[in-house]
DNA sequence: ATGATTAGTTAGCAC
DNA sequence: GTGCTAACTAATCAT
């Protein structure tokens, strides 16, 4: 019905076998295997015989099956195509071509639709990164901020026990101090300081 | 060529005016308004007019263009199917019905590769966030460890302090020796510890 | 009726 | 020739 052609293409049309189910995939792969057609009837001579004999017998090739069309090789192709009107030959090469590209829309809508959803997957892959460093960087930032304020607290003890003392020993207390100034960025242990308690 | 009908429809093919332009939007939006269409003819009424003149002299309505059809209300519609065969009546609705779908085609393609390219742009955007995070979290980090060190330097000099004037000389010597060997590593750094000054 | 979406068809490009 | 894709048509679904 819909689509009658009256063009150079065969009749090849079956215009939507199986509409109601979502299930693209598998409705396609019966007919259509990306990147590796031609594997149900590429090697089964005993069919190929039958088919000759009935050429040369009665009047013309067992109409072929669209997927044995679609799936045949070039060569295996030619076999059947002997003893075929000029006509005959254009049609059904044209309807090959017409079921192919069939195959061919169907693994691009496949491709589309993958596609979409790999990077709708990366998108959420890459939001839940965002969310994690955010939530790092911010506990950092936390943290980064309390040790400041016990290390300018820190620091005012010292100054204020540093210059305490000064009385008893005052010139061994400045060495001190002077030699801690070298050593600022020592790397050392969580020795928590219990040094007021 | 190609697109040859027999069914219902009319004789809308164009099939392809301007395929080598990829400038789809632009093409399109000449024949199809998404959310606004009826925009030329609508109100037009001279044009009827003299369409209308024409039919009751001549043969049938003057050849509409697909312009004007599809975007025509449906009140004005009616007004040039006046005068014509129920089967002219079919095919026009059908036409026109044919060029509204071939603008729907036309706004859902648009709309799959717009929503396309809004998901690669997320994924940049979302991408570089994941980078300025990662970077801020790095330095971070390198100030969080840094000013450990710092503290824990301070922890100790503070501990030597305040237990150092407990015996004013010699314990203060011994303190000077402890904190050297637990700077052999140090790189000094630009904050002095100014307590001395 | 209108609009959106899917599958199939065709044209045309690239290899 | 093969594979891919844009544009188109028709069918179908939803409103």
């Amino acid at each position: 019905m819909g689509c009658s052609r009256l063009s150079t293409s065969g009749d090849c049309c079956r215009h939507r076998a199986a509409r109601a189910a979502p299930a693209v995939t598998a409705t396609i792969s019966r007919w259509f295997c990306p990147g590796d057609c031609a594997q149900v009837m590429t090697t089964n001579p005993k069919a190929n015989k039958a088919l000759k004999v009935k050429k040369e017998a009665g009047e013309n090739a067992a109409a072929l099956s669209d997927d044995e069309l679609v799936s045949m090789s070039v060569r295996e192709l030619n076999q059947h195509l002997r003893g075929l009107t000029r006509e005959e030959v254009v049609r059904l090469k044209q309807r090959r071509r017409t079921l192919k590209n069939r195959g061919y829309a169907a693994s691009c809508r496949i491709k589309r639709v993958t596609q979409k959803e790999e990077l709708e997957r990366q998108r959420v892959e890459l939001q839940q990164e965002v969310e994690k460093l955010a939530r790092e960087n911010s506990s950092m930032r936390l943290e980064l901020d309390a040790l400041r304020s016990k290390y300018e607290a820190l620091q005012t003890f010292a100054r204020t026990v540093a210059r305490g003392p000064v009385t008893p020993t005052k010139v061994a207390t400045t060495s001190v101090i002077t030699i801690v100034k070298s050593a600022e960025m020592a790397a050392s242990a969580s020795v928590p300081f219990s040094a007021a308690s």
